[in-house]
DNA sequence: GTACATCTTAAAGTGGACTTTAAGTCAATG
DNA sequence: CATTGACTTAAAGTCCACTTTAAGATGTAC
């Protein structure tokens, strides 16, 4: 059974619109060394498939709210081998925990804006009862500061 | 039936640390036209609790993704009367459709983040279908990315 | 063979949201 | 009545994550 592999390589402007960043962000997480590039002849970077699964999972877990510093931090236990999986877990983990904490907050947040969207479009189809203070409502629906 | 209304201030400091923020983070708040405070005789700044509930709702709606400088506009129209109730009403489901759209994705970004540590707990206890790699982990989990 | 897009580097600049500094005022306490 | 701590202002500084600039090299299209 013969697995025919695509070799499909990337200049740093096909692979940064790619992965939906830009050149100079390509260059500047290479510097902060979350990456590294092939060269070609010409000392320009080429990248692979591989390079675009990479540089996801990076912004996965960017979006989760990891910091370049972290990333680094992850990057560099990565390198060293199978011996730091536990501080990688551990570092997942307090993102994971933070990001857990954000996003409870974060719901109440929402739940405060709802309530003033449905406030307004109650005063301005004159809904609401008497002009009720925003407050007043709040606490009618049960929900604090 | 009569009212007793507490009548309490607070200086900068104690304001400051009952909404949780810093005594010069206020000032700058006042700075950029988010919030008004009384003086005392000494040009010293007077809060009340009505501005703590105002601080509080700027900072939920600031917890949903407005910029300072959204809050600088919602407090605009709102110093302008009722007729910009529309005005302020946009501004407030824009953020909400925005708040919605990060909201979806950094649910993904979360799964991939929970599916990395299982991934990493299962290769400590030896859990791993000999040492399978991530991807293909996600793929047999049915997560894209 | 020349124009043009795209690449290369190092270094400086940007935006947002504060924070820190410096120099001074004021009221209360010992 | 001097020290202390909390306040006042304006202006400069900080942090993060990029972005922009400048000056030059290279490969491709006509």
């Amino acid at each position: 059974m013969q697995t025919l592999k695509k070799r499909t390589t990337y200049s740093i402007g096909e692979f940064a619109s790619l992965v939906g960043l830009s050149a100079p962000t390509i260059r500047y997480y290479e510097r902060e060394g979350l990456l590294k590039a092939h060269r070609d002849s010409s000392e320009r970077r080429v990248f692979t498939d591989v390079d675009i699964k990479w540089v996801k999972f990076l912004l996965h877990l960017k979006g989760t709210g990891m910091s370049i510093n972290d990333l680094k931090q992850y990057v560099t236990w990565r390198a060293m081998g199978d011996e730091t999986i536990p501080n990688r877990l551990a570092l997942l983990k307090n993102t994971k925990t933070d990001f857990m904490n954000q996003y409870r907050e974060v719901q109440h947040h929402l739940q405060i804006l709802n309530d003033k969207i449905n406030w307004y479009e109650a005063k301005e189809t004159g809904n609401n009862q008497d002009s009720e203070a925003f407050a007043d409502y709040l606490k009618r629906l049960g929900h604090t500061e």
